[in-house]
DNA sequence: CCTATTGCCTGACTAAAGTCAGCAATATGA
DNA sequence: TCATATTGCTGACTTTAGTCAGGCAATAGG
């Protein structure tokens, strides 16, 4: 703990403040953020709203410092004629093209004084923090199966399915009720990233049996970060409180990874316990009650 | 390159904004870090004023508005009746513990969701990261001898050389004339990381003869970050550019450390050259007029 | 003892950042 | 079609941050 304290105290606010007198150009830190932020592509306003995490009336009004210095054209384009998307003029583009280059200089002049190895080392070590940041910023909630971020990973979930089977996947004839999956007979768990749906997990009960885990998915951008195994304990410690002794699961043979994470997980294969046309393997594990009430 | 400036966007921003709006407690940033600089020991007015790097007024204002909250008490302590020294009150020793427990809480939020093992990892690449971003932030600057950043190295070397040697020592009979060591015969480079003096060398020049290298040392805070050898590549270019086709240097032989940088860069023992009563071992390295001009 | 320097404080600013309420245009769902 | 929500814009603020010049008291140096 010691090290993340001291981390974020000499790190964070050394290279940030290099970085955020360096890289303004002059302008206001706020404008410099959001013409970098809108980039060669262009960004539609709630997009960089988010991203920044402004206040709307303040955004606005940046965008209108931005677009009176001929930097940023604002227009509607698409759809929805209330969704306005910011794009770079010629000259925005040339101070973007000017950022992206100091942005480099920037890093070099970390670089520069350090030896070959050590510089490899320094871009191991920010990568492996980034990756291990990011994998503690997952947010793991229960959510309704109906809400938009769940509804995003069911969909995901059977896309790369119907990918991986050898004859297609239809949810329909997996044989769960997706809107079933609620309190107190089920729970869906979604895992986001910065809003972002990046994963999710649902548990079915059956008061008596065992309860039953489904819908297992963890998107490609965060895989070998463990949030599998995040989402597998919380459903395993929510079927525990909700007075489960079991769980059990069913599968696909050709999800091997999934199959490698049941077993390192203290499942252990069993016969088949349903019908389900996709299942080729059955797995359970047996659940401690006493751990359940952590948390 | 890309991992650094990756890693400069998203963990620098992202955890430092963290930082920044979580740890202030409805109070205004600056106030905030003020409060925690000062700490449980207090500090003296100058010594928060460089570590934040703020303007003398500005600092003056804020210490009036944490004074007027109550949480602090300016007051000239000691000798120097001008030096003011900033303590926390009770009340403010009180914020001061719930920031700390907050900082605590912090650091825990992002350690919670990870395993044993991916802790484990983070700590460690945190540390890395920390102690290469600190060698890349060494500056290497020639300075006059007299010049206090230099004073305060020479007078750490001499102490650090009196502690090590058997019979002690007395800079005066090392001959060496510290005040000639400025072109164009000779040049005092000083390391420093952020305005702290942490190494130096000195480099004379013999016209006709081998340039000699003297009074290199490294503060045991920047050791094995590569500064001593970063000093003596500067060194060996600046006599290459000088006209110097050898470099030598003596050293006792209780500094095993530098007997061992010696030879990994390339030195080779000699016969004595010099008297210097402190010298057991006499050191050279032929230079590569080629590769002066860099840089 | 006179003078310059150092360390800090104060007043008077400016610029940037951020907030809030209300408005207009557009979508959406019953 | 109509009520409701969403999306973004604008004007009118407040608060923070930061700068600069001037001033006073304590101290160091001759």
């Amino acid at each position: 703990m010691a090290a993340v304290r001291h981390f974020n105290r000499s790190v964070t606010q050394r290279v940030g403040a290099l970085d955020d007198t360096y890289l303004t150009r002059g302008r206001p830190l706020a404008q410099a953020r959001l013409l970098w932020e809108i980039g060669p592509a262009g960004a539609e306003v709630a997009t960089l709203r988010t991203r920044l995490n402004l206040d709307a009336g303040y955004l606005s009004r940046l965008l209108r410092v931005l677009e009176g210095d001929g930097l940023v054209l604002v227009g509607s384009a698409g759809g929805d004629g209330r969704v306005r998307t910011a794009r770079l003029t010629a000259t925005g583009r040339a101070e973007w093209d000017v950022l992206d280059r100091m942005s480099d200089e920037l890093a070099w002049s970390i670089l520069e004084p350090l030896s070959d190895s050590q510089r490899a080392r320094l871009a191991g070590a920010m990568a492996e923090v980034e990756r291990l940041l990011m994998a503690s910023l997952v947010d793991l909630q229960p959510r309704h199966p109906g809400d938009p971020a769940a509804r995003a990973c069911l969909r995901a979930y059977a896309r790369e399915l119907a990918g991986r089977f050898e004859g297609g996947f239809d949810p329909a004839r997996s044989g769960v009720d997706e809107e079933a999956l609620v309190p107190p007979n089920g729970v869906f768990l979604v895992a986001t990233l910065s809003a972002e749906p990046v994963g999710c997990g649902a548990l079915r009960l059956h008061p008596g049996e065992p309860a039953e885990i489904k819908r297992v998915w963890v998107s490609k951008s965060v895989r070998g970060l463990g949030v599998g195994r995040r989402i597998m304990a919380e459903l395993e410690r929510r079927a525990a409180a909700a007075g489960a002794d079991t769980v059990r699961l069913d599968t696909n043979r050709t999800l091997t990874e999934a199959i490698g994470l049941y077993r390192a997980t203290g499942y252990h294969e069993i016969p088949a316990y349903n019908d389900n046309p996709y299942a080729h393997h059955w797995f359970t594990k047996p659940l401690d009650p006493a751990a359940a009430p952590s948390r």
